[in-house]
DNA sequence: AATGAACATGAGGATCATTCTCAATAAGCC
DNA sequence: GGCTTATTGAGAATGATCCTCATGTTCATT
């Protein structure tokens, strides 16, 4: 059975005001800052749990680094990623579910899953890059 | 200026016969059992600077870990690898390129790149669990 | 409120992929 | 052959993540 302790709060906490993916290390690292000593450990152990439990989405960073992030909803869906500052938009992708769905089949695969996620700059940043 | 060595040659002839993913530490114990010795951070290196000039894919495991597998288009394209036995196909994505433009430009973002692949259970490895 | 069984924590060690260091080696050019 | 410089490799260093296990907590039950 799943208890309540105050590191899994201060964990939920800290992912509900956060808006964009953070590395493990960074949420470690954040909850010190405020003051909630939390174990690195724990602090593996409780994203793991949430993310296996669908709470919080998880993305690898091309260094290989994982990243999470709560997620608003917990059907499938995908994200648009600011390469500069990390801001996420939660997208629906209907067409892309009918894509992959039909290309499996197409080669006799089953149970086809699919990752997918955008990068780009957004606004904010694109601007600021121009000063 | 880039030199031609046997290490060099080795890994691209090795890639040259694989049809799927491979771990850098797969590649390098395959060199090794076709008695190719090549350094483990030689293998590295020329992986890296094969994937920096397109001309291998990189794909991030669910664990972290990068695999590696020759291209044989230049262009973006995706994949659909099988979980079990790690054959991969490469696919054209016409109808995503254009849906991750589009939704991209919808929120503003700028250079929107992205990523995407399909995993799923082939065909054969499909029947094989049948027994 | 006290109890106890089961779950959770954390400090530090263990893994494991990947990168770095730097002396020794080899490629390409004269 | 000899030289210059890119390349290699062995082993150390790094860094994220997981594991161990003694100790601390939660919570249903008294």
């Amino acid at each position: 059975m799943q208890r309540m302790t105050r590191q899994r709060s201060a964990v939920a906490e800290l992912l509900a005001e956060l808006v964009d993916f953070r590395s493990a290390q960074q949420i470690h690292e954040l909850l010190r800052e405020r003051g909630d000593e939390v174990g690195l450990a724990t602090v593996y152990r409780t994203l793991q749990s949430l993310a296996d439990r669908g709470e919080v989405d998880v993305l690898r960073a091309d260094d290989g680094e994982a990243r999470y992030r709560r997620c608003s909803r917990q059907e499938h869906h995908h994200h648009l990623v600011c390469r500069s500052c990390g801001t996420a938009v939660e997208l629906d992708g209907p067409g892309v579910e009918e894509w992959a769905a039909r290309v499996g089949a197409a080669h006799g695969f089953r149970d086809v899953a699919h990752t997918m996620e955008l990068v780009g700059t957004c606004a904010e940043c694109a601007r600021e890059e121009q000063d």
